[in-house]
DNA sequence: CGGAAGTTTGAGGCGCATCAAGTGTGGTGG
DNA sequence: CCACCACACTTGATGCGCCTCAAACTTCCG
């Protein structure tokens, strides 16, 4: 991951001439692309409403292109710009006291990166290209400006800022009550959903991350991710080659779930087991079977 | 948790006829409080800098009191004002669907609630008092004005926004990758350090929550919790009774940790554990030590 | 072609959940 | 006022889910 191949920096850059946020740091050479996006273009890709009366002559946004395992930002390097996905895939990381990653986020096209930066200026994770990626810089200042300009470009943003807090807590109650099956069942179909919003197959799809950072966002070790791919593919759930995956039957994986964690309310777990378990354990082996799913919750009423 | 032992309804809200967002929902009783506060108060409150040239004329906040068990917001509930905590202390939870609970936060003075809900215009989550609380209503639409007004709050709110978003990526981190004993551990001093922060004492106070509900902020069950409280008790390191704690060793409560989840990066946790484990396990008992502590790296080199 | 990195699979062990029983405690009603 | 009950907490016994360690295999890239 850390290992960047740095390509040979062939000319110093001369947009570091302009007053515009200068594009110099040491997180790696990037080729500097010729686009630029308006806008209304940035407000297309975002699926946000381009603010009326918005002119022709404002800012024009610069695209950036990064290699696989270039970083586009790193832990604390000052802020200056929000950055937009416009293709490829990257993951953002937190980095420890003691050099552990922990991933947090594996973003893609009209994804927003950065916003963790504006309380202390300075970014609190680092993002990391794992393909090649074109990233719109958005600078701060440029957008702030924009937004006391237009009330609907700050609306988005408030917007934007609250999903992202939605998706962390989403992510919290996950880390703290799924079973490592129902943890990666989850993962695989919301990266299958995100990758059919796109306009991709959300059935078959290429993994872009590591088995490594995918037990890391999930809050377990590679092997365990390993042996549940493996285990879903014994029971045809999904396909598996190497990170080649075929969703077979998206149903069951999403409601592959475990027990309520603890007596927090209905207990109802107990007679659902027993009521439940002969003929359960039957149809599927071991303990991924998809139990306490809705539809076996509403079976027994 | 979910008992709430609500109060007689004596009556019907009065303050229902006002055009002002209207202060009934099923959350439960509100005694309405008669004090108001001022733009410069919250802001004071919130220690942002008052908004130059605000004027007298600006909106005043109301105070509304809530007796503990009461719900703020409920989710699901339709968005219209956000809250800060002016005193008290209260959880946030959320819901999953099968009724489980999952605590986010425990927000106490100075806090601010609902940014969750700007997203969808609907709650995500659900604020409960943990004791008698007094809390300021800001109508988001009051807010949104003043913010057009005024550019400085607007950029607080990203702050604050952006704050909350490093808080919930340093719980997911510490979520996937410390001990059990390691999150009570920070559990405790982070609290304490809250508390310092709102002038009392940051070795003595009250837990305001159940073991249930700290078991379930940390992602464990309280019998974990309550063993993990009881061995810092017999470990000196701290003292409990009941819901009172005194932290009596700050230092190493911060260092307790456990070793890096994997292979992640330098590979020295095991020439540390070779050289250090037997004089370590006489320090102390069990693996409650503050091993792989930035004391012990140093000690090393 | 060789080495590094990623992946799979197995064996074993430990941390924490689970289940269970008993003790304290605060609130409510007799 | 005490008795009672619901609830919070403690502590022990047991088991299993996932981590850890290890070895072999595959893929990729210089």
């Amino acid at each position: 991951m850390s290992a960047i191949s740095t390509p040979a920096r062939t000319t110093d850059l001369p947009a570091a001439a302009l007053n515009f946020p200068v594009l110099s740091n040491d997180a790696g050479w990037r080729c500097q692309g010729s686009l630029w996006s308006t806008l209304h273009e940035v407000c297309e890709l975002l699926h946000i409403p381009t603010p009326t009366n918005s002119h022709n002559e404002d800012a024009l946004f610069q695209h950036v292109r990064y290699k696989a395992g270039q970083r586009i930002h790193t832990i604390g390097q000052q802020f200056e710009n929000l950055y937009i996905v416009n293709s490829g895939f990257l993951k953002t990381v937190l980095i420890d006291e003691y050099g552990n990653e922990q991933v947090l986020s594996f973003p893609m096209k009209a994804d927003l990166l950065g916003i963790d930066a504006i309380y202390t200026q300075r970014h609190a994770s680092e993002a990391v290209a794992l393909s090649d990626c074109d990233v719109i810089l958005i600078p701060y200042k440029t957008f702030s400006a924009l937004g006391r300009t237009y009330a609907e470009l700050e609306q988005a943003m408030f917007s934007a800022m609250s999903r992202e807090l939605v998706r962390e807590q989403a992510m919290i109650s996950m880390l703290s009550s799924l079973s490592a099956e129902a943890k990666v069942a989850r993962f695989l179909t919301n990266l299958g959903e995100r990758f059919g919003q796109l306009g991709y197959s959300n059935k078959v799809f290429n993994l872009r991350m590591t088995r490594h950072e995918i037990g890391s966002y999930l809050g377990l070790t590679l092997e365990t991710v390993s042996r549940t791919l493996s285990a879903f593919n014994e029971l045809g759930l999904i396909t598996v080659d190497q990170r080649q995956i075929g969703i077979i039957d998206p149903v069951s994986l999403k409601a592959l779930r475990r027990l309520p964690p603890s007596k927090s309310r209905i207990k109802v777990s107990k007679i659902v087991s027993e009521k439940m378990s002969e003929k359960v354990s039957a149809l599927v082996s071991k303990n991924l079977l998809p139990q306490w799913s809705p539809e076996l919750a509403g079976a027994l009423n």
